[in-house]
DNA sequence: ATTTTATGTCACATATTTGTGACATATTAC
DNA sequence: GTAATATGTCACAAATATGTGACATAAAAT
């Protein structure tokens, strides 16, 4: 069954962006199999972690690939691509835990997420704003870039967490996001 | 030695924030002694969070009551909370993660977090400010919290990542704070 | 100098986690 | 209905993590 497959991917992206090192017991169990079962998919560990990074990374590129392309207006396209990352949830923490403290393979870490270069093309927008002026000039483009990924993951918690409703989660988002930069729409 | 005990303590912090599951050899390395030390000090594993809960929120409480006392306007108390915050560091980020995801000890969540009631005067200066329409009045008093430590830890792993330099860095919160929430000074 | 005190090293028992083989039992396809 | 496929259960070996006792050694205190 392929589906079970998925199952196991998704089951892990839960636990080990919590906690990366939760037991495969744990992930077999939320994803309702066996270990057995788990082993039967993946080698080891590291063979499920690698599957999991993969398949989250072509989602996450893929949605943020489909929000840039949604619209012409740069800031637009920011603004799809906030909603697009908060609607991957969970997808979204699990690869940025994945990079962020290099605690797993630090190898390959650019190359691999800016494989589909989501990211440069989101750097290249918040450059041309700022150069127009747009963007508050006191701030730098990688404390930009870190926000933009902070208040994602404040999103998609807020939700998880019960404080804020989906929806309004984003709509918060956006407007933190723009205020937090200053960006004149 | 006194010294040792807190040695092993800053060194469980760096740990345990990154990773829950970081062996207590680990641990003990990073502190520079021996595991068999480590447990001449602590126990077991659980006392040793134990520990390391009760200091950071002792240091963090204090931190951050003194910036609250350090000031009589409501905006620079805010402010002053979110530099102290910043100045925590490691300390911080810990004593949030251990309270967010729940999957430490859930039990007395609240209770600890609000014993000194840091957390109630932060939110009553903001359900002040939003009575007086100085902030966005679209936000939620709970984002806005969210908000809040989703910008200090941004700020303190910045400054880890050498992205920006401390007081940049403290800058760049201040700034994007304020304008994330709509603040009228 | 000698006695405390703190730490390190080593060995060891125990517990937990991991990965696999063997076999039973469903479930699906033909 | 039978064969093929997917999954579960159980047992087990290997690896890793934890906690402790015994003893050596270094540092500090007297």
């Amino acid at each position: 069954m392929i589906d079970t497959k998925s199952k196991i991917i998704a089951a892990a992206v839960t636990c080990f962006r919590n906690n990366k090192s939760d037991t495969l017991e744990r992930v077999a169990e939320e994803a309702g199999v066996s270990r057995r079962t788990l082993h039967r998919y993946f080698e080891n560990r590291q063979d499920l972690i690698e599957s999991c990074k993969n398949e989250m990374l072509n989602s996450c590129n893929k949605a943020m690939n489909e929000a840039y392309e949604s619209d012409k207006d740069p800031i637009k396209k920011v603004r799809n691509m906030l909603f697009a990352a908060i609607e991957q949830g969970a997808n979204y923490s699990f690869i940025k835990r994945i990079y962020e403290h290099s605690n797993y393979s630090d190898l390959d870490r650019e190359k691999e997420f800016e494989s589909d270069n989501v990211k440069s093309k989101w750097l290249k927008i918040i450059e041309e704003l700022q150069k127009e002026k747009r963007i508050n000039s006191e701030l730098t483009v990688p404390w930009i870039f870190n926000l933009f990924g902070s208040i994602i993951e404040t999103s998609i918690y807020a939700v998880e967490a019960g404080d804020v409703a989906k929806n309004d989660s984003k709509k918060f988002a956006w407007i933190s996001f723009k205020g937090a930069i200053g960006l004149k729409e």
